[in-house]
DNA sequence: TTACATAAATGTAATGATTACAATTTTGAT
DNA sequence: ATCAAAATTGTAATCATTACATTTATGTAA
C-alpha cells in the first residue's frame, strides 16, 4: 500500500483513504469498470461511500493523467489506467472490454499539420473467443 | 432526391419523407451531428417533428448498415454515415470533430487470434489549427 | 373509391448516468 | 487545541435516450 501512496503522490494526488481503494480497484481489476461498479464493490469496504466521491476521484486521476476514460458506447463510461499504449476491443455478445497489445499508428505526419494531438485511442467491436461457443 | 431514394432502397430501407431528410442532412453536413442538432435543424422544415423520429430514423440506419454511430465523449453520440474508412478528431477546444484521412490498422492476426472484429474506430483528441490563435 | 392491414411518425412519461451544489467531516499545520 | 483547506457526502437537478401507447400515413385488394 505504500508503494501505492508513492505512485499517486508522483502524480500530485494527495493519497486520501479513498483515492488509494479507487487506484488499487482500478489496478486489479482488468475489466475496465464503470464508474458504478467502482462504486457497488467498494462499498463493502466503505459502507459510507458516496457515488459522487467515485466521480471526483476518476475525474481528478484524468486530470493528472493517472488514468483515460473509454467510451465505446452510450452510458457505457469506462474507466482505465495509464499505461501502455493498448488497444481494445469490446465483446457485443458478452459486453466484456479486453486489452489488445496493439497502438493506434502515428499516423502520416502529414495529416496532422497544423493539429496538436494528446490523445489516440484505438477501438475494435466484435465477438470474442468465449461467445462463440 | 430520387437518387436518395435509390440509395435508401438499396439498403432495404423504405424512402419516407423524414428519412430522405434525415439521410440528405447526413449526407451535406460534414460535422457528424447529434440527434438533436438533427432535430433542431430539421423542424424548421417539418415543424410537427418528433426527436423520437430521428432516434427510430438513426437506429434503423445503422442496423441497415447504413450509418455509424461515433461516440468521443459522454453525451455526445454523433453520427455518420459509412462510407470509406477514416479517423476521426475531436478538438477539446471549439468540440467539431474532423475526419482524418486514415484507417484503423489491420493488426497482426496473431493478436486477434479467435476473436471475430466487425467494427474498427480510430479516435483522436486535440487542439485543431482554428483553435491555436 | 373504400376498407383495411401494416408501417411510420408522434407525444408523453420514464430511465439512468452524470453533475451541481451546499453541508459535513477529515486532515494537517501552527 | 485551533482553524483553514481539502476531501467526502447526500440530495436534487440535468439531459440524452428509450419505452410505450396513440395517431397518422401508406399501399393493396375488393
Amino acid at each position: 500500500m505504500q508503494r501505492y501512496s508513492d505512485i499517486l503522490r508522483s502524480y500530485d494526488i494527495k493519497p486520501s483513504y479513498t483515492r488509494l481503494l479507487i487506484y488499487q480497484y482500478l489496478k486489479q481489476e482488468k475489466t475496465h469498470p464503470t464508474a458504478d461498479e467502482i462504486y457497488q464493490q467498494l462499498l463493502n469496504e466503505v459502507p459510507t461511500l458516496s457515488k459522487t466521491t467515485v466521480y471526483n476521484t476518476l475525474h481528478l486521476f484524468i486530470q493528472k493523467h493517472l488514468a483515460t476514460m473509454i467510451i465505446m458506447d452510450e452510458n457505457e463510461t469506462r474507466y482505465d489506467l495509464i499505461s501502455n499504449p493498448h488497444a481494445h476491443f469490446k465483446c457485443m455478445s458478452c459486453a466484456k472490454i479486453y486489452d489488445i497489445d496493439a497502438e493506434a499508428p502515428s499516423l502520416n505526419p502529414e495529416l496532422f499539420k497544423g493539429y496538436i494531438v494528446n490523445d489516440a485511442q484505438l477501438l475494435y467491436r466484435g465477438i470474442c473467443p468465449k461467445c462463440q461457443s
